[in-house]
Parts: structure tokens; C-alpha cells; sequence
RNA sequence: GGAAAGGUGGGUGAGUGGCUGAAACCAACAGUUUGCUAAACUGUCGUACUGGGUAACUGGUACCGGGGGUUCGAAUCCCCCCCUUUCCGCCA
């Protein structure tokens, strides 16, 4: 949620950044602002009047004591009168910020400078590249068709006591799933993130913390009798863990991977893009976040890059990364980095990563702040990526390393399962 | 699921109607002292909204789990809700 004291005092820059995402924000911007005005005349009336009441209540109190009941009486009937006022004063309020906050709530992050202007995923802007997209001979075949020939995963079995797109995975394919996410964490833990287990199940205010709710309420499990949502990915919990925190400034930043299940309802989305693990309603993920200093954030957002980068060059996986343009970009992301592997058998690019900086957008929710040296408190800058998700990993792996013989594991790998190629039984 | 106790500032914890935005202690921060460390001493030390001021700073309002009520006045009294802890039951 943007600030809307920040709003008021940047209105064209906030209106300049808001269009690259390709779209008109002028009205909610031009609403915002009204009704702050009209809230803080509200607040200014009412405060200075609960003022007179105090000071009304203390002289009330010493006539008492006094002994002056007949003085105190007359005093009373102006008390009164102030609680009347005061009454509809704090209902209108109240009714003023339930509606600005309404207005805050649909209007996005603004896109950082270096986002440039766009309508979809067509004028994102590729920043780096790299791996050679492997020959593979005519016989090639998709994931979902090599899962079954080395019985890695059983889609069906899967449909059978669950439904689709909760697959599972057996065997070799059970034992790559563990490997990649050991990998993953440790990898993270060499790079200074400190490791969490959360839990996968958060409240409703974790959920607002990190702004999945009120904007993407359908796309999270809730389990209504006790009011909890599935996490649909560990950046809700881990992020939430600060949420409500004052840090000093010397504590920032704040590294932190975990390992979760991730849940998504994926609601209205069929076809192609669900085939095999391209699309899953439970799939693993090894998150990394990072709490920042307001001027380090786009450095640090660089080094989560590079982090990422070499993830994938030690999977010794083709990929590509690009700087996503205004309208393709996440609701709450200032800039995101997409990372994109290539499976070679569906000839198709796969998003694996996503990292992005949030700048005080979920800060500001979660009211994650930090102590400056000058004793003033500023929002902290929230960071995520995924580092990395498994599916789309795994099929790629899949798809790449197939062989006439079997699956070759990448060498970073072998250690974590134990041998390195994955044969026919 | 049953029963009991309790929710106060970073922590412990006092506070049963006005002198309490809140004692005391601890922690933290700054300073004095010191060869260094420690100790001691002094000072500072909640958050949000809002007004004035370039700023340092300063005025006002709200907040003692959340919401409502009583009262001129509520952390303190009343009602509802939420949460936590402990015991019992069940169970990995």
C-alpha cells in the first residue's frame, strides 16, 4: 500500500511512475487525495474539540473538590453538548479512512526508473542470458512423458487421492525433489540467509501483511473453521515474521530462506500451461528474503539476482532473465526480475524465479520499520525471489539432461542424490 | 472438547475512577569516570495521526488485546469478542 503522505507530496511522480504499468490512475490518485483533505479537516475539528473536553473534564473535577457543585453543573451541560458533536465526528472519520484506505488498496506499487513502460510479458526487456539450448534428437520427449517411463511421478495417482495438480513423486523422483531443495538451502545458507521453517498455515493478517489479501483472496486455500489460509508461498510467513517491528538500523538487512510446500487455487487457468509440473496447485519452493535500508535495496536486489544466476548455472540449465515492464509486473513490485529456464522437449521457456524489490509497499502494510541513526523511524524495503521453485526445475532437468541411457544429474547435484544419471528400472 | 488463570511500553511488572502515557527494575542509547574491560554516576529512552516551524524543536489528539457501554472524567467499573498460558481428556 502506497503512503499517502508520500502520495500528496509526489503526486505527478506517482502519477508518471503508475502509467508505465500501462494503465490510468489519475482518477484514484485525484479520489485519494480529496478524501485525505476532508480526513484531516475532520480530525483537525475533532481533535481540538475532545481538546476543550479535557480541559473541561479536569475543571469539572476541581470545582468538585472544591466544593463548587452548582459552577461544575453549568460546566457539564457544555460537555454535553461536545460529546454530541464529538460522537458524529468520529463516525465520519472512521468513515473516512475505511475509504481511503479502500482507495490505497487499488493502487498498485510504482514501478521503480529503470521499468519501462509496457502492456504484457511481449516488452519485457531481456537483461542477460545464458547455457546453450541443447540438440536433442527427434525422439525428445516432455517431462510428463519421461515421469512416467523412469515412474519419477504419477499424475494420476495423485488425481486418485487428491486431484489434479498434486502430483506425486516417488522414487528417484521423491529423491531429486529432496536433493534440489537441500541444494537450494544450502546454497542460500552459504550466501548469509539465515534458515526458517515456518508454518504453512497463516491468519488472516499475515495475509494483509503481505498484501495476498484483500487483492488475490481467491487464488489462497482457506480453511474456514479456524479462519487460516494455506501459505501460497513461504514470502507470506517469513515476511510476516517482522511484521509490527521496529529494527535498528544496524540490524539491517535481513536474510532469510526457507523451505515450504507452496498452495495455489491457480483459479480460470487451463490448457497447455498446466500440462505436467507447468502448473501445480501444491509444488516446494526455497524462498530468499531480505529486509534492506531504504538506499541499498536495488544493490542488494542485484546481488539476490546474481544469487539466483548461479543457482541455475550450477544446474547447468539455459536460461534467461528479464526486467519485466509496467504491466506486466506484480501489484505490489516496484521491479521484478523474471527468470526463465528453457525446456528443450516443449521447446518453451519456463518461469522459475521471480525476484523483486517491494521498496515500502509491503512495509508499509506490515509496518516493518527501522530506527535511523537520527532517532527517526523510516519503512524498511522488502525484498523476495524464488531461489528457486521446483517443478518447472525438474521438468526442465528432465526434458535437457535426456539421454538414449537415462537422466544425467548435473554435477552439482550428484552429491545430494547419490549418483549421477538417473536409469530406466 | 472440559476447567481455571491471565492479556499494561523492548522485557519483567506496579497500577481499582481525576495527581497515570503510565511507578520501579532490567535492557538499550548518549555522556562522565577508566590504560582496556567491568562497575558506578548522570541524562535520554513508546507508537500513530495532526497543527506550527527551512530545521533544531514544539502544540494537540488517540492508543494499557479488540469492540461497545457507564461517567463531567476510565488502564481502572459493566457487556461482548479474540488471544495466550496451565490442568484434564484425546492424540502424532
Amino acid at each position: 500500500m502506497l503512503q499517502v503522505n508520500y502520495i500528496r507530496e509526489n503526486k505527478e511522480k506517482v502519477l508518471a511512475g503508475l502509467a508505465k504499468r500501462n494503465k490510468d490512475f489519475s482518477t484514484q490518485i485525484d479520489e485519494v487525495l480529496a478524501i485525505d483533505e476532508t480526513r484531516r479537516k475532520t480530525q483537525n475539528e475533532l481533535d481540538s474539540l475532545l481538546g476543550e473536553a479535557n480541559k473541561l473534564a479536569k475543571e469539572i473535577g476541581d470545582l468538585f473538590k472544591a466544593g463548587k457543585k452548582d459552577e461544575a453543573d453549568a460546566l457539564k451541560a457544555r460537555t454535553a453538548e461536545i460529546k454530541e458533536t464529538t460522537k458524529q465526528l468520529e463516525l465520519t472519520l472512521a468513515g473516512h479512512e475505511e475509504a481511503q484506505k479502500q482507495l490505497l488498496y487499488q493502487i498498485p506499487n510504482v514501478p521503480f526508473e529503470a521499468v519501462v513502460q509496457g502492456k504484457s510479458a511481449e516488452e519485457n526487456v531481456e537483461v542477460f542470458n545464458w547455457g546453450t539450448i541443447p540438440s536433442l534428437e527427434e525422439s525428445k520427449k516432455p517431462h510428463w512423458e519421461l515421469a512416467a517411463e523412469y515412474k519419477l511421478i504419477d499424475f494420476e495417482l495423485g488425481v486418485k487421492i487428491t486431484g489434479a495438480g498434486f502430483p506425486v513423486y516417488m522414487g528417484a523422483g521423491a529423491r531429486l525433489q529432496r536433493a534440489l531443495i537441500n541444494f537450494f538451502l544450502d546454497e542460500a545458507q552459504k550466501a548469509g540467509y539465515k534458515e526458517v521453517t515456518p508454518p504453512h498455515m497463516v491468519n488472516e493478517a499475515s495475509g494483509y501483511g503481505t498484501g495476498q489479501l484483500p487483492d488475490k483472496e481467491g487464488q489462497m486455500y482457506y480453511v474456514k473453521e479456524d479462519d487460516l489460509y494455506l501459505i501460497p508461498t513461504a514470502e507470506v510467513p517469513l515476511t510476516n515474521l517482522y511484521r509490527d517491528v521496529i529494527l535498528k538500523e544496524d540490524e539491517l538487512p535481513v536474510l532469510m530462506t526457507g523451505y515450504t510446500p507452496c498452495f495455489r487455487r491457480e483459479a480460470g487457468s487451463y490448457g497447455k500451461d498446466v500440462r505436467g509440473l507447468n502448473r501445480l496447485h501444491q509444488f516446494d519452493k526455497v524462498e530468499i528474503v531480505q529486509l534492506a535500508h531504504p538506499d541499498k535495496s536495488y544493490d542488494i536486489l542485484e546481488t539476490m539476482v546474481e544469487h539466483v544466476k548461479m543457482l541455475l548455472q550450477k544446474l547447468e540449465l539455459p536460461f534467461r532473465i528479464v526486467r519485466l515492464c509496467g504491466g506486466d509486473m506484480g501489484f505490489t513490485s516496484a521491479m521484478t526480475y523474471d527468470f526463465e529456464v528453457y525446456s528443450a522437449a516443449q521447446e518453451r521457456w519456463l518461469e522459475v524465479s521471480s525476484t523483486s524489490n517491494f521498496e515500502t509497499f509491503q512495509a508499509n502494510r506490515l509496518k516493518c520499520r527501522f530506527k535511523g541513526q537520527d532517532g527517526k523511524t523510516q519503512l524498511v524495503h522488502t525484498l523476495n525471489g524464488s531461489a528457486l521453485a521446483l517443478p518447472r526445475i525438474m521438468a526442465s532437468l528432465l526434458e535437457n539432461n535426456q539421454t538414449a541411457n537415462g537422466i544425467t544429474i548435473p554435477a552439482a547435484l550428484v552429491p545430494y542424490m547419490g549418483y549421477a544419471a538417473i536409469e530406466k528400472n
